[in-house]
RNA sequence: GGGGAAGUGGCGGAAUGGCAGACGCAGCCGCCUCAAAAGCGGCCGAGGCAACUCAUGUGGGUUCGACUCCCACCUUCCCCACCA
């Protein structure tokens, strides 16, 4: 051997491409052009540290479907940002004693390093950072639209508190009754908040779910469940002795004849004049009632199923039967559902059943099955069936009884048909220091008054003490005490901060026109862009961030900010977890795959092939070393297959050879056709938005493997320089740094990531011949080799030729034959 | 309790009505090497000497033909969960 060949440097080339890209900011948009417009996007990371290995599967994927969009003609925007604002950088700074500016700062530098370190293509002159004042300014300023329009009001109400972090949640961040992010019990408070009236939205964020087909099924239909639409009645009862009556909310309006008791929230309103007016006994176990409930965490009470209970020692009267029925406080009614009071009907509802079993209230049966009518006879049933004992509505189906009873009740005034849905008001006031300020004074005469515009933002004063209680903002006299913008006189401040979630729900706007200072985005630059045409992230999220994003979207196309569909993101993946040999990586194990490690050991193109690779995107993937160094291989192998042509294909010039040659043996067209086809599933897979990249690399493999065959046969065919010409095309998105490489070397003076993707030609596609499946009675029984171009006679007369085919029909008569071109006969006797 | 997704070799997966197991990982054998690594070539679901038979969670069904479609069941994972 004359000289070592050179061999596959990752760490120099992935290097000198990084800096190289970031000179030339390669991945600009281009702004008019005539290109269609593509707008793709991955959910902006917490800047929490470090990349994990989650972040690199996430932008691998979106940084091979912006690639792949570019280099199928599109004028892609593929922007980056950061959800800066949040609980960790303030917990961080109490525990460190600095400010939580500078330690976001730190980590955005980091991340935003090791992101480039993947060689992904963001455009970073869209970048935005939520923390900044030229971000938050817009947050406040969208506030106030929200509340000119009584769409963002403060209300005292029974709100989630988590002890742990001191500050209040949203119900969609509270899971299992305990805080998303600590983990600890939550309780329930009465306080007064800011929310967001995004009930009012609740018909359309349902209805418009079903315009949204390029969203994961199970996303809609989460959403959907969480929106929780239900259509039913709300009546009254009278309370016997008392000038008040109580609304309940009932979906069986048709097991009304069965009611047998009512029963309330400990939080009624009309429990304090109950106690008016029973005995002092059962004022004082009502009193002490309410005190347990009081003191129980959202969890005890709900979900710990035990069914409590006080009689309240008084009465209601029903307003159709005219009967009287006891009023119960109970533990099991929830108070900010519906009327916070139901009807009790043990005999058709399983939780009413099992109250009434527990303190010996009666059931009466009034819907019974179609046959026989005995067999529910102290037993509960659910369904609906034939009514009885129900005065004019016996005999009815319970279907016809609703409608007609909720009639009759509009009728006499006693009550109307309605909707309720399980989604409430979005609690996003904040007891902490790190977020947005409302931009709100509150004056002792003219009450809550609104920041006017031109003193926007009001900044998060620096500086300040945080100790991690007490709401840090209302310690600080100079940001609290201020004058009333309305009379002059002296006023607070509102010392809450936003939810977090309020920023991202509107971000994506911001990255179209990041350094707008007059308004948040523009009109012209929502319409060339939005919507988001492709928006990958974790399912995490599917009833926080992407339905308040849905909200807020469609409180912009209502004041014309935006046009076109009233939906942000018209299509949506969620990609799947990583694991590590089948465990969580976590600090604590110690397991973690660190991005910058696995730069240094494998190089990130090797990285971004495996993740790729390993599963269909929306899967678990399971990180092991040994699946990594088979993408590592595959790259040596690529880099050997093109060695031999540098100099070459060099001295040729770039342009030469990039026609599909003639070929000139069947070896030759397999690789030609082996080229073909990773072009086809490449193309394939993106515009489907199926993503499925582990067969497009997959087939990648199997040309490799034909390159390399090929090399050991002949080293001048023209098909083989053709395929070492454009592997570097086929490869740009997924492994880009490599494919710049060998495009180089290969004599090529622009970026190949400027190159149009190969598109795939129908010619170099199609076979010659073809394997024919030979079945008799649907099992195989020959495999032939015919013509692709065959007829049909001549395809079942060969079939019928082939001695095992004969033996297996036994000299019987063929009663059917199938055909499948290219694929079987089916011969069936 | 409600809803959703999924069950295929030792492992990740491929095939979505037409050759089950592409491609890779692990393993085994060989070549190369003084040796090892790398690389290259081969084998790799089970049974059988073979012809073949069996095999995609289980049981049915539709079909010439089912991993794929339908029904029932089992298992796993995820989400919601006293929402009247």
């Amino acid at each position: 051997m004359l000289f070592m060949a050179e061999s596959y440097d990752f760490a120099s080339i992935e290097r000198k491409w990084q800096s190289r890209w970031q000179r030339d900011a390669a991945a600009r948009v281009r702004g008019k052009d005539g290109r269609p417009k593509y707008y793709t996007m991955e959910m902006l990371p917490y800047p929490s540290g470090d990349l994990h290995i989650g972040h690199a599967k996430n932008y691998s994927l979106g940084d091979a479907v912006a690639r792949m969009m570019r280099m199928l003609g599109y004028d892609v925007l593929h922007p980056m940002g950061w959800d800066a604002f949040g609980l960790p950088a303030e917990n961080a700074a109490i525990a460190r004693g600095i400010d939580p500016a500078a330690w976001t700062t730190e980590n955005i530098l980091n991340m935003r390093r090791q992101i480039r370190l993947m060689g992904t293509s963001y455009d970073w002159s869209h970048e935005i950072a939520t923390c900044e004042p030229e971000f938050y300014r817009w947050n406040q300023w969208l506030f106030l639209r929200l509340f000119e329009r009584g769409l963002a009001y403060k209300r005292e109400a029974p709100v989630n508190w988590c002890p742990q972090d001191q500050t209040v949640l949203a119900n969609e961040q509270v899971q299992d009754g305990r805080c998303w992010r600590c983990g600890h019990l939550v309780e329930r408070r009465n306080l007064s908040q800011w929310f967001l009236r995004i009930t009012e939205y609740a018909d359309r964020l349902l209805a418009d779910l079903d315009r949204l087909p390029g969203w994961p099924e199970r996303t809609r239909t989460m959403q959907r469940n969480w929106i929780g639409r239900s259509e039913g009645a709300t009546f009254a009862f009278a309370v016997d002795g008392l000038d008040a009556s109580v609304e309940v909310f009932t979906t069986r309006l048709d097991t009304v004849y069965g009611v047998t008791f009512l029963a309330l929230a400990a939080e009624h309103p009309i429990v304090a004049e109950l106690r008016r007016i029973v005995s002092p006994e059962h004022a004082a176990e009502i009193e002490a009632f309410a005190q347990s409930m009081k003191s129980k965490s959202e969890l005890e009470r709900t979900s710990l199923m035990e069914k409590h209970g006080i009689f309240t020692g008084a009465y209601a009267i029903h307003p159709l039967s005219r009967t009287q029925v006891p009023i119960w406080i109970t533990s099991y009614v929830l108070a900010d559902y519906g009327t916070g009071a139901v009807m009790g009907v043990p005999a058709h509802d399983e939780r009413d059943f099992e109250f009434a079993r527990k303190h010996a209230l009666p059931a009466v049966t009034v819907v019974v099955p179609p046959g026989d009518a005995q067999a529910v006879e102290g037993r509960v049933f659910v369904e609906d069936g034939r009514l009885i004992a129900s005065d004019d509505f016996s005999e009815m189906s319970s279907e016809r009884a609703r409608e007609a009873i909720a009639a009759t009740l509009e009728a006499r005034s006693l009550g109307r048909r309605t909707v309720n849905y399980k989604l409430r008001d979005w609690l996003i006031s904040r007891q902490r220091y790190w977020g947005t300020p409302i931009p709100i004074v509150h004056c002792p005469s003219c009450g809550e008054v609104a920041v006017p515009e031109e003193d926007l933002p009001v900044l998060l004063p620096p500086g300040v003490t945080l100790r991690g209680e007490g709401s840090p903002l209302a310690s600080v006299p100079e940001f609290v005490e201020t004058t009333c913008p309305s009379c002059g006189e002296p006023a607070r401040r509102e010392s809450d901060t936003m939810d977090t979630f309020f920023d991202t729900s509107w971000y994506y706007l911001r990255y179209l026109d990041p350094h707008n200072d007059t308004r948040p985005w523009s009109l012209q630059r929502a319409q060339q862009w939005m919507n988001v045409d492709q928006y990958i992230g974790g399912a995490e999220h599917t009833v926080l961030h992407l339905l308040y994003s849905r909200f807020f979207y469609k409180f912009f196309h209502d004041r014309g900010w935006v046009t076109g569909p009233d939906e942000p993101f018209s299509h949506l993946f969620h990609q799947g977890m990583v694991l590590r040999d089948g465990e969580k990586m976590s600090k604590s194990r110690g397991n973690v795959v660190g991005i910058d490690e696995t730069a240094e050991k494998t190089g990130v193109d090797a990285m971004r092939l495996f993740l790729l690779y390993v599963t269909p995107p929306e899967d678990t993937s399971d990180w092991t070393d040994e699946g990594i160094s088979g993408r590592v291989r595959l790259l040596h192998r690529v880099w050997r297959a093109c060695l031999p042509f540098f100099e070459r294909a060099a001295a040729a010039g770039g342009e030469n050879g990039r026609a599909l040659p003639q070929a000139e043996s069947p070896q030759e067209k397999a690789l030609l056709r082996a080229v073909h086809v990773v072009a086809k599933s490449a193309v394939e897979e993106t515009l489907s938005r199926r993503f499925h990249y582990n067969t497009t690399i997959a087939k990648l493999d199997e040309l490799v493997n034909a390159m390399t065959s090929a090399a050991g046969t002949t080293s001048e065919s023209p098909a083989l320089l053709y395929a070492v010409r454009t592997l570097p095309v086929l490869i740009a998105p997924f492994a880009p740094h490599i494919a710049e490489e060998l495009w180089e070397r290969l004599g090529n003076p622009q970026s190949v990531h400027f190159e149009a993707y190969l598109e795939p030609d129908e010619r170099a596609l199609e076979v010659d011949e073809v394997t024919l499946v030979v079945q008799v009675n649907g099992k195989v029984r020959a495999r032939i080799l015919v013509p692709a171009s065959i007829e049909q006679e001549r395809a079942l007369a060969l079939a019928l030729e082939d001695p095992n085919v004969r033996a297996h029909l036994g000299g019987k008569t063929v009663r059917k034959q199938i055909y499948v071109p290219g694929k079987l006969v089916n011969l069936v006797a």
